[in-house]
DNA sequence: TTAATCCCTACTAAAACAGTAGGAATTGCT
DNA sequence: AGCAATTCCTACTGTTTTAGTAGGGATTAA
């Protein structure tokens, strides 16, 4: 699980949609302007959701996109890993089939980073994007 | 809290620290072959867990480090942010004093990162070095 | 037909990361 | 006294990643 601001971007995005899912397509123009994100940027971000079957796209004038899903379908870890494409950044860096640093054994702190990253992934696999939305009308 | 390789030499070269605490100080070198992480790089890390207090030097010949508290009472989470100085990654980028986006609220998404940072740091408050040398003996 | 929209690829500036280089200061050992 | 092993310190640097930009093509509602 990598955490980056194009993680964030997506799950603000897709908050986004959310939040508007009953007034139609949401464009990216749209979204850009009320999330502050950069359109072009958003374009890229939205081609991996669509891949990921997050979002459904509408072309043309009126267009946009709607969530493939209802919101309380949707995990964050969903989205997260829809647009950060790495594996696994926290494990041993220099890891091999057979072990650590071209050893046949573990490094000493090899555990502690996969419990880490269990640990991140649980934390998204519980959030649901509706969670977010409730989070922000209750305000 | 930020986890780079930085963070993960660190933590394996404070748990070769405690691993062969009872053969006096540990020099970078012995480290660096263990471990197999650069001397230089080792230096660099080493001068910041001395400035936070979590290793003793010792210089000249037969000199190197020692660990400054026992190792039950170092915290993983000391030892990662004595090297990667970073503040605050997972919040908001676009954050003001008053709000996100330069906006008076908060983002939609402000409050999943702030509890997303608080819970990967309890994960690292949790676990201290002498947990890592146990495993690491066990084997 | 036009404007709004998604679609797609390629490029790029800046930052972060991971590491190198080189030398100075200190100290144990012979 | 002199050498080798070590920490100490600063500056530099190559590579990768990040966070975008640019530019055009395809589709569709009005």
């Amino acid at each position: 699980m990598k955490l980056t601001t194009k993680g964030r971007y997506a799950v603000m995005a897709m908050a986004d949609l959310a939040l508007y899912k009953d007034s139609g397509p949401t464009s990216l123009t749209d979204i850009s302007l009320r999330q502050n994100i950069s359109l072009a940027y958003l374009e890229q971000i939205f081609m991996k959701l669509k891949d990921s079957n997050l979002v459904k796209s509408i072309r043309g004038a009126k267009g946009g996109y709607i969530l493939e899903k209802p919101a309380n379908e949707i995990k964050i870890s969903n989205i997260i890993s829809a647009v950060d494409e790495e594996v696994k950044m926290l494990s041993c860096k220099k890891e091999s089939k057979k072990g650590c640093n071209n050893k046949s054994t573990k490094c000493i702190t090899h555990n502690l980073w996969d419990q880490l990253d269990q640990h991140i992934n649980n934390f998204f696999e519980k959030v649901k994007l509706q969670d977010l939305v409730k989070r922000n009308t209750n305000n």
